[in-house]
DNA sequence: CGGCTGATTCGCT
DNA sequence: GCGAATCAGCCGC
């Protein structure tokens, strides 16, 4: 097996600071297998949200919810939310248990099963994984797929080098109005010139 | 091509 | 009841 498609060790996700492990993704590679079908994509665009500080995370303040309890396991557990009633939105768990860290993955560069991508999503356009809620459609992620651990045969996180820090574009996150000061947080990361980025 | 809006369900007031 | 870590379709320029 190619070196670089090993499975990611979830002691990655363990630390402590999910602002330096959304960047660390960058590069890395989701992989599903659903349906019977694969489906695999770079890891172009994350956010970071973390639970004791942040006010655009779901668990600030320690709130406990039957929909946000998958973010206080522990690291490499996946959390998928439904967000405006419609879009499954996938997060990625990190730090100890009991700390409700998590980076939310924003798009992908489809590497492979495109063609089940499109079928999925019932698409007219191009798009395929430029954005939080499409990317989930598109890999066949759905709402029972929160808590379960990202390590199996369902899904799962591959090895790949790391982005150079010139190639990372830091801004701030989406759709967080409501988070007050913590809007302007630098904890968006993107690739520089990836055309797959979700907003430009 | 930019801006506005409906969709649709969960969580909190 | 209202707003939400979004998207596609429609309208007007």
């Amino acid at each position: 097996m190619n070196e670089l498609h090993q499975k990611l060790p979830l002691g990655f996700l363990e630390g402590d600071d999910v602002v330096k492990i959304a960047k660390a993704l960058l590069g890395k590679i989701l992989a599903t297998h659903i349906e019977g079908k694969v489906c695999k994509g770079r890891i172009i665009e994350v956010e970071a949200y973390n639970g004791r500080i942040d006010k655009a995370c779901h668990a600030y303040g320690g709130r406990q919810t039957k929909r946000n309890m998958p973010m206080y396991g522990s690291a490499g557990t996946a959390y998928v939310y439904l967000c405006y009633g419609i879009h499954h939105l996938f997060n990625i768990v990190t730090n100890a248990e009991g700390f409700a860290d998590a980076v939310l993955v924003r798009a992908l560069e489809p590497i492979e099963g495109q063609a089940t991508m499109k079928e999925r999503l019932l698409s007219k356009n191009e798009k395929l994984t430029n954005g939080p809620g499409l990317l989930a459609k598109a890999m066949g992620i759905t709402l029972d797929m929160t808590g379960v651990m990202l390590k199996g045969d369902q899904i799962w996180l591959e090895e790949a080098p790391r982005l150079p820090d010139s190639k990372i574009m830091e801004t701030t996150r989406i759709g967080i109005d409501y988070a007050e000061e913590d809007v302007l947080l630098p904890w968006r990361f993107y690739e520089k010139g990836n055309d797959w980025v979700s907003k430009k």
